[in-house]
DNA sequence: GAATCGTGGCT
DNA sequence: TAGCCAAGATT
């Protein structure tokens, strides 16, 4: 197998990408004369990667475009992180926890070896934490089978964690195979090129068969990134560039004159809301009581401070009775935080005690704080009560 | 097939 | 502001 792109210098790829572009527009050619057997779709394509070479976007995961005719290939171990924590995740967000990642743990062996608990707590604030336990069984099995990643869609998709998107995401990107990469990007830029009026997610197969078809047989991974690309920066869900679109001349959206009006949706139902109460138990030293939420459900496998059940009750009843241990509880205030099917309100409680960490509870010293498995809504809850202490290197005053 | 599962940014 | 929505998967 080629050298794994990513480990090329900078320099070196810049040099390969610039000197390739009459290389290209050779590919887009031969694409056009052999790719598919609908010339519309096949334009489609050569255009989407046309604009793609010139526009794509440079990002962490990402090699540069062509690297299979150069021939390398992407990293799969990289590919298969990159996407899993791109699910139902900004790319923004994604950054900084890839780079992370990739710096603790280089490889999947690295991955596989390393503590299921180190993980959860380098995934903190990332949300979606089932993923992150996926992540791990994953890179267990693949690590058991030779560390090499399975090169077809077919076999991706056995994996925990990997879902019909991201096998399909990693057979067209890692392994150059033609698979439908199909992701909220790609549904809203179909749904607007052929007005697909079935509402999501009724249209999911329908748009699925029309990616297919419009899938090259060169650059497939190419093809797909372009999609979620145009999808990401000009075909976006509210006022779309459509100006500046390679595919403008394609789109039947456009011709309805509201482009804004696909993909189509059904009405959301509308959130509940759920309170409880939250209890920060600090030690003289700075500590806090923490314990284990279970692996499975809401925050799975995260830790929390002691809290109430968070029920639908909307009566109030969120006061020190229900603390897990009397003590001289003080309301420090209530905080908000949005789910994805439920809002919550929790009124946190503080007290200063001096008792021995009850069985399931661990202390949690004020400089290891920050490294805990902390969801976003726990970090909320102790910064209510101790303002920093979540904050690396926290300034705190032992009482 | 419908519910469940986080978080942050944007309008 | 309050909703929308993001490179979805699992049960």
């Amino acid at each position: 197998m080629a050298p794994l792109d990513q480990t090329r210098k900078a320099a070196a790829e810049k040099a390969v990408s610039a000197d390739t572009s009459q290389a290209r527009s050779l590919d887009t050619s031969q694409a056009r004369s052999s790719d598919t057997s609908e010339a519309g779709s096949l334009d489609i394509a050569a255009r989407l990667l046309a604009w793609y070479d010139a526009h794509h976007r440079d990002l962490p995961w990402r090699v540069t475009p062509g690297a299979f005719a150069r021939g390398t290939r992407p990293d799969p171990y990289r590919v298969w992180l990159s996407e899993v924590m791109l699910q139902q995740t900004t790319v923004e967000a994604v950054k900084a926890y890839f780079r992370s990642f990739l710096e603790k743990w280089p490889t999947v062996e690295a991955l596989a070896a390393a503590p299921a608990e180190e993980v959860m707590k380098a995934w903190a604030g990332l949300g979606y934490y089932s993923r992150a336990r996926n992540l791990k069984a994953c890179a267990d099995l693949v690590a058991q089978q030779g560390g090499r990643f399975p090169d077809t869609e077919t076999g991706l998709k056995e994996l925990p964690g990997i879902g019909a998107y991201t096998a399909a995401a990693i057979a067209a990107i890692a392994f150059d195979r033609p698979a439908a990469v199909v992701d909220g990007n790609v549904e809203r830029v179909v749904s607007r090129l052929y007005s697909v009026e079935t509402p999501l997610s009724e249209a999911k197969p329908e748009i699925r068969a029309l990616v297919q078809k419009l899938v090259p047989r060169k650059r497939p991974g190419d093809f797909a990134q372009a999609m979620m690309d145009l999808g990401a920066t000009i075909c976006t869900p509210r006022r779309p560039r459509c100006m500046l679109c390679p595919l403008h001349g394609d789109c039947s959206a456009i011709l309805s004159g509201d482009p804004e009006r696909f993909p189509v949706r059904l009405p959301k139902d509308d959130k509940p809301l759920r309170r409880g109460a939250a209890f920060v138990a600090q030690r003289d030293d700075g500590a806090i009581l923490l314990r284990k939420r279970p692996d499975k459900g809401l925050l799975g496998g995260m830790t929390e401070v002691p809290t109430t059940a968070w029920t639908a009750r909307a009566d109030g009843a969120t006061t020190q009775d229900a603390a897990p241990f009397p003590a001289d509880w003080r309301r420090a205030g209530r905080i908000g935080h949005v789910f994805t099917h439920f809002a919550l309100e929790l009124d946190v409680f503080h007290a200063h005690i001096k008792v021995d960490a009850p069985n399931g509870h661990f202390w949690s010293l004020a400089h290891e704080i920050s490294g805990e498995a902390l969801p976003t809504v726990m970090k909320k809850v102790i910064e209510a009560a101790i303002p920093g202490a979540t904050k690396k290197q926290a300034p705190q005053r032992p009482r």
